[in-house]
DNA sequence: GTTAAAATCACATCATCATGTGATATAATA
DNA sequence: TATTATATCACATGATGATGTGATTTTAAC
């Protein structure tokens, strides 16, 4: 198993430290690099090239939040794992919509916080569950609600499923195993019911709504 | 402390068995209810008033989906913790649209699944981190991680948006000031560079990519 | 200063979609 | 039982989209 490389940004000299010392005596887990703050964070990244970036918010001359958004524009493969005191929503959000794979907090024992760096290295999205709850807020509304409204039956969502996709009546006649004449009347119908017009609108609404 | 009331859906019946028990064993877990389907959900839920309930989602006659759906339609403080062995995105995002609460697999072990009840109970929202990142991914991808390799140019930008809002090709003509043999042009370049063949194609991978 | 990309227009042809007007069978519902 | 909704199929016609080939102009890049 090779190990993991990582970089911390944190502005606390002590954590810093603290950090530093807990990574390079724990096996698999490999500091390359710790910054008071963000200031060439690009150039830094680019020449460490970690696999995960610790990093905390509240940071002097470029904060936690930049450095995030500068390292995913010009590293998108590089995992941010926020690592902050900050609990509320406005920095979760900030946080989670930039790009951070996940969001711990600095009071978070270290056995847990190495166990959420291997998670972030390993596809998951470490969190708290109370962060969890808050990020599940965040969904926008009327994709957490049921919107019955446009009632279409199951092989009319069905055929507009397939319509989405891209399938013409042709291909969507054989995948149903029905006429391209029945799939017509399907589509009049699904139109009716969405209040459109044309296979693109339908796709358009469908996709928007959340229909399929 | 007082106790937390528990109803269980779950058609295998030596799983919810063991939950029973499991349940049953632990100090300020009470366990009110056990189901083997969402058959009779909302009279259940109505008459036990549990605190949190353990839903399975592939059931016969009525799944869980089904059953959460109802749940959080009438009774909305009710949390749902659902307990299955999907872990793709369709049932995911199905689940935590509909309001649930938290999301863990079967396999979790006891001690963490008691744990997730918990954490439930008191506005956590629990589910693993490789959960938590396939939610992330639901997120409006406004700032997240957009792939550039489209590049599309601005005018084609304009054209696709236009035709993403259901506009034909003449209304397009129309509203760019141009000929509709310029815009075939111009569509015919965006399905080269989106590697799409169709409209309707195109306008569901703008929608998706949020290139509009 | 040449090259390349972007934006514009034209014509022709074929495939596909949209619309209208039917019809039949089945299942659920009132 | 009568009614409604759903799902199925058919035919005809006009509109729209897709594809191919080719051209001009302007702007940006090398």
């Amino acid at each position: 198993m090779t190990t993991i490389r990582i970089v911390i940004y944190e502005d606390n000299s002590d954590l810093r430290e603290g950090l530093s010392v807990l990574l390079r005596g724990t096996n698999g887990f490999e500091l390359v690099g710790a910054f008071p703050n963000c200031e060439n964070v690009q150039a830094e990244i680019g020449e460490l090239m970690p696999d995960i970036v610790l990093m905390d918010i509240d940071m002097p001359i470029a904060n936690g939040i930049q450095g995030l958004k500068i390292i995913k524009e010009k590293y998108p493969q590089v995992n941010v794992l926020m690592l902050t005191v900050f609990e509320d929503n406005e920095h979760i959000f900030d946080a989670i919509c930039s790009g951070a794979v996940g969001y711990m907090l600095k009071r978070t024992p270290p056995a847990k916080l190495l166990e959420a760096i291997l998670d972030a290295t390993n596809g998951g999205a470490p969190m708290t569950s109370t962060i969890a709850r808050k990020v599940l807020q965040m969904l926008p509304p009327q994709k957490r609600v049921i919107e019955p409204s446009h009632n279409l039956t199951d092989r009319e969502r069905e055929i507009l499923n397939l319509l989405v996709k891209g399938n013409s009546y042709k291909m969507i006649a054989d995948q149903c195993f029905i006429s391209m004449d029945t799939v017509r009347s399907h589509i009049k119908k699904i139109y009716e019911k969405l209040h459109v017009h044309s296979q693109t609108e339908a796709v358009a609404k469908a996709i928007h709504n959340q229909i399929v």
